[in-house]
DNA sequence: GGCACGCTTCGACGGCCGTCGAAGGATCGA
DNA sequence: TCGATCCTTCGACGGCCGTCGAAGCGTGCC
């Protein structure tokens, strides 16, 4: 019995037959959004093709695209997209067992992870939330329609608890860039730190020692003495 | 979350992103094997065309295929092929709503409709196992797994019973072609009945009108009065 | 303003693949 | 044995598409 009516699903398929293509869907697979740059060095082709590439997957519909400063985030379109891919690797051959790596690799970096040059992963959520509700952080404008908008200014009891770390967020202040707003965390569906605060408070974790970098390109890992000072400093408790 | 490994999915895909290829295999999706001919022209090209493309579905095992006599059915390999087609289907545009005729159509011709010379469909596999259990027809070499192999006899009541409807099954025995067999029906998964006593049995009863051609290429449709000598005769109750 | 960086567009190259007619093989019926 | 039917193989043609370097554009940082 065939359905009322068929669709041309060549189209589709066509998308989905290229080794470049498919590499690049099959890394979004996961909802975290990821930059055409890192697309391309996961596809193992050049920026240019990889634009191509990508420009024809938006006009298919099967990925979106978000501008964040100078970088254009994809994402898979819907569920429906990777239910498709799923169905096709249940018949595909499996290309290539990776062990146990990459799979910790995937879910340290849930846990948390540079993105750009700030944290994020659980760990970038959690602190954000802890700085808010802790009144080390106060928002100017939370507006979460659009993440570049959104502004925050650090409170007299927030200086203090940065500054007992050492940073010194008078000097970020007169920095050039955005002082602090929030990126929206794909992963996480929530937000977390940006800016110059988010970048220097980052970079001041890691330089003491409360996070480590992992193997994995962007992956961060807490260290006991983070666990223990996050909670400490800016109450965060991780899970 | 990625999985620990990842499968090669473009081969797959690229299969897929033919319209040729892509009709065959839509055209597949209800189970019914077809021949590499009716494939050909569903998907409008030339049997030549055809035949590349069933080698290359062969070969990504996505169909298989059954010979009989000059005929090479193809079916899809599985329930996750067929998966993998709907699932690209939701996610691809409807093409064309056909209507109510090709549905009516399908329809018509799993009640009914000619194997090659001879009866099959519902009223084919009903008919046959009326005819075995009232004792017209008689096992010889009953192989399902060699349906080419297999055998039947006509019995004296049966050989009495098709009589009386004018055909001469004495006549039909010294006929060069093979007297009786059965072929699986794939839509019944059930046999029908076969060779020459199928074929002359399926003649005279459309040339007594029992069964009238459909519009449609293979389809047959009961008549009222097919309906009743079938019961009469044969002691067959269709659905 | 100047530089660095990320991404896209353009143009050109190369290769793969769908298409068909003609010919060949297999099977069946007369 | 012969012709008809179904299907495959072969060879040739044509077009589409993935690929990259170079150049252009926008953005962010100093």
């Amino acid at each position: 019995m065939r359905a009322p009516y068929d669709s041309d699903i060549a189209p589709v398929a066509a998308l989905l037959a290229d080794r470049a293509r498919a590499s690049m869907l099959t890394a979004l697979l996961d909802g975290r959004p990821l930059s055409a740059g890192e697309l391309a060095r996961t596809a193992g082709v050049s920026a240019a093709t990889a634009s191509s590439h990508l420009g024809k997957l938006l006009d298919g519909d099967l990925v979106t695209v978000v501008r964040q400063g100078r970088h254009r985030y994809y994402r898979l379109k819907g569920a429906e997209v990777a239910a498709v891919i799923e169905a096709i690797s249940r018949i595909s051959p499996d290309v290539e067992v990776r062990g146990l790596r990459q799979s910790r690799q995937a879910r340290a970096l849930q846990e948390a992870r540079t993105c750009y040059d700030h944290l994020a992963g659980r760990a970038g959520a959690a602190l954000f939330e802890a700085m808010l509700s802790r009144g080390l952080l106060e928002p100017i404008d939370p507006s979460y329609d659009d993440p570049a908008a959104s502004a925050y200014e650090v409170t007299d009891k927030g200086e203090r608890q940065l500054g007992s770390i050492g940073l010194d967020v008078a000097a970020l202040r007169r920095a050039r860039r955005r002082f602090a707003g929030h990126c929206l965390d794909w992963t996480e569906r929530r937000p977390h730190l940006n800016g110059a605060l988010g970048a220097a408070l980052t970079a001041r974790m890691i330089e003491d020692g409360w996070f480590e970098r992992g193997s994995a390109r962007r992956a961060l890992l807490v260290t006991e003495k983070g666990r223990g000072r996050l909670a400490d400093v800016f109450g965060c408790v991780l899970g």
